[in-house]
DNA sequence: GTGAGATGTAACAACATCGTAACCTGATTG
DNA sequence: CAATCAGGTTACGATGTTGTTACATCTCAC
């Protein structure tokens, strides 16, 4: 299951060379010239990282990235800049917006490559205990506590688990081996279809609230926290 | 109040980096690029965490650690060490100093953040004396009474400093091992049951006011005391 | 429609967690 | 020295949790 890289790049030397750096990485990448397109991508496939220019033909790359941190689908979306400038001005602004890392051109494609990796390692936000909502679902790791609306919801640990790893994963579709990954630990030697099972608890415990509808299941797939 | 962060490092790309985050991020923070001169402000300011580079050009960020950790005053900070090496092999070494986390380079600054957070959470000083009042439990940490509503209630040491320690940390889970570090100290050997024993003692000796409800067991994850 | 594969559901036995009481030790007190 | 007390450990039973399995139901290609 390899990780995607959204490229957004107009220069065409900058944007093969890196293009052929994550392939050659083992990584799905793919390359779009403007922000437009970089839109669309993002909206049908939700990559798992983003490199985007800081200067492009029709908008620069902060104020997309400005967009993407606005939205809750792609908040935490990691974005890594791509610039010629190095002036500390622009730092500023980079990390204002919440770009997650910072390259000056030119640069050497290991240390991309390095960050890139780096970056995707601890994309998952899971390090962080702040309160999650999903559509109106709240989970909060330092008490414990779920509720959906007013309503406070009852789970057991594993159920609690499992909850926080979707809800910090909104809209993607977990496989059930990722599942096990994720919530039980990555070498534990256990049944895919104790997710199956779990997740229908999981669902029995949202219930009360009617956020049990949150949960899809992807036919094949794996499942889904639904966000709306 | 802003936390105090002293940046040991010596490249002056990473230490900006992470300066700007610190400094983004609301702290206090400070860089110095050698051992010499972070000894002067550690004594000067004690700062609240420390960012150490493992390289450093007058000495192993490792010995400083190791400096640290000796001298009373500066035992308990936090130390967050920052490395290019990626070797299992030093991290074992590191940890042996007592450094409490470790970030290899190259690293997301997110990442970094988010771990300096978490560190600087888990340090949060026990220090005020301030009488303690939650849904009506009252402690007072200089006379040691503990009373709930107009009832006086009578607790033994132990029990005081456990009810303490929850009293600092409402709606928060606190784990057996957290709570045996915070009440017991930081590295004895008791066993993890013991705790158990002692909020059953905690609870017989609130149950006069009725505030022993206010004492939840999170299965699985450790007790609570719950606010309202 | 039919059949195969995928998913939902319920039941179960093994296991883990927790509350509680009892026990033991060492320190303090009178 | 005896009595008391605080604190740590252990044992046991009640209850909750978990992974698996078997069977029901659903979905989709043919």
């Amino acid at each position: 299951m390899a990780a995607k890289i959204l490229i957004v790049e107009d220069e065409p030397a900058i944007a093969d060379l890196v293009l052929l750096h994550c392939k050659h990485a083992g990584y799905q990448a793919q390359v779009v010239h403007a922000v437009l397109d970089a839109r669309d991508v993002v909206d049908e496939t939700l990559p798992d990282l983003v490199v985007l220019d800081w200067m492009l033909p029709d908008k620069p790359g902060v104020d997309f990235a400005r967009e993407l941190r606005a939205d809750e689908r792609t908040r935490d979306l990691p974005i890594l800049m791509l610039t010629a400038r190095a002036a500390e001005d622009d730092k500023v602004r980079g990390f204002e917006t919440g770009v997650d890392d910072y390259v000056t051109k030119p640069f050497s494609p290991k240390e991309l490559m390095a960050r890139i990796k780096a970056l995707l390692r601890r994309a998952a936000p899971e390090t962080s205990d702040a309160p999650l909502e999903v559509s109106g679902l709240k989970l909060d790791p330092i008490s414990h506590r779920v509720s959906g609306g007013e309503q406070a919801l009852k789970l057991g640990p594993t159920e609690f688990r499992l909850l926080r790893f979707l809800m910090t994963r909104p809209e993607r579709v977990m496989t059930r081996q990722a599942l096990l990954d994720g919530v039980w630990g990555d070498h534990v030697f256990i049944e895919e279809r104790t997710v199956d099972v779990h997740v229908r608890r999981l669902r029995q415990a949202l219930e009360p609230s009617g956020h049990d509808r949150m949960i899809e299941t992807v036919r094949g797939g794996g499942y889904r926290l639904k966000k709306a």
